[in-house]
DNA sequence: GTCTACGTTGTTATATTATTACATTAGGTA
DNA sequence: TACCTAATGTAATAATATAACAACGTAGAC
């Protein structure tokens, strides 16, 4: 949005506060996909210790586009864009559970011109893809 | 094509169960989509009274293809394509939570494309449009 | 017909995921 | 300072989904 105002913007560049701080970086380390339960469990030793104090910061991350919800797993993890604008492309292994973000420009270019078509007034979209993926077809 | 198996095909073609058909028959006449907990309601009256007995309709019917979970919703909704062979696109308003499938071949080929380039192996997708609707946007 | 295999059903209990409500605290700003 | 807003802490509860197990129905083998 054009009008973001300085204070929100400060926030967004620079200051997660101390629990968005803590889940973060949990999820940052995890490199996987974690689910809010288990971010709970992790994050006890850090004193957090009500699911709303993990929800919370899983809202606020999810929002400032740090983090990307896997809705058909119910879980979180860091996006892996510096600028994906919130919209995802997930490759998400039906063996393993593996998930791994993708990019692509031609795709978002197809999906760009599907919604110029449609004339769609799009403001996210997010696709999962359900693969076997390469570990898991060789093995 | 012309040979199979008799048990198999006669339940995906004719036979739903008597359950399958209460639960299809709801989200046929609804329309839209609805959630597991709101048909439990609705189905009382046909003496369906525990949460799993709609959930096992569910998934059977999702299995089936004749109806789509939709993730980011928790709801499900009848398919509304023959043969979509559970690949899912919806436009999802973000204001009034109307939700529309949506069937569209050069998107199909630019998602088939997509898939072959990166070399995956992907058995389906689901891709969710986050919109403002028609009707939303001129009210 | 009887036996068996298997999928569906009914039921209770429980697990998992997420939010409401409300009192308090921390920081920024007029 | 006083005020505003967002974040926090905490308890309770709502909403979504599955586990476990006994019983039933039906199709196919014998």
């Amino acid at each position: 949005m054009a009008n973001s105002q300085s204070s929100n913007k400060k926030q967004i560049d620079q200051n997660l506060t101390k629990n968005q701080k803590i889940v973060f970086n949990l999820l940052q380390n995890a490199g996987e996909p974690l689910k809010a339960y288990s971010i709970l469990d992790s994050l006890k030793k850090e004193g957090l210790k009500s699911p709303l104090q993990i929800y919370r910061a899983l809202n606020k991350l999810v929002e400032l586009g740090k983090i990307h919800k896997i809705e058909s797993k119910n879980s979180f993890i860091v996006c892996n864009n510096s600028n994906c604008a919130s919209n995802t492309v997930f490759a998400i292994c039906e063996r393993c559970e593996n998930v791994k973000e993708i990019r692509d420009n031609t795709l978002s270019e197809g999906l760009k011109d599907l919604v110029k078509k449609n004339k769609m007034n799009v403001s996210r979209y997010n696709l999962e893809f359900f693969v076997l993926c390469k570990s898991c077809k060789t093995n």
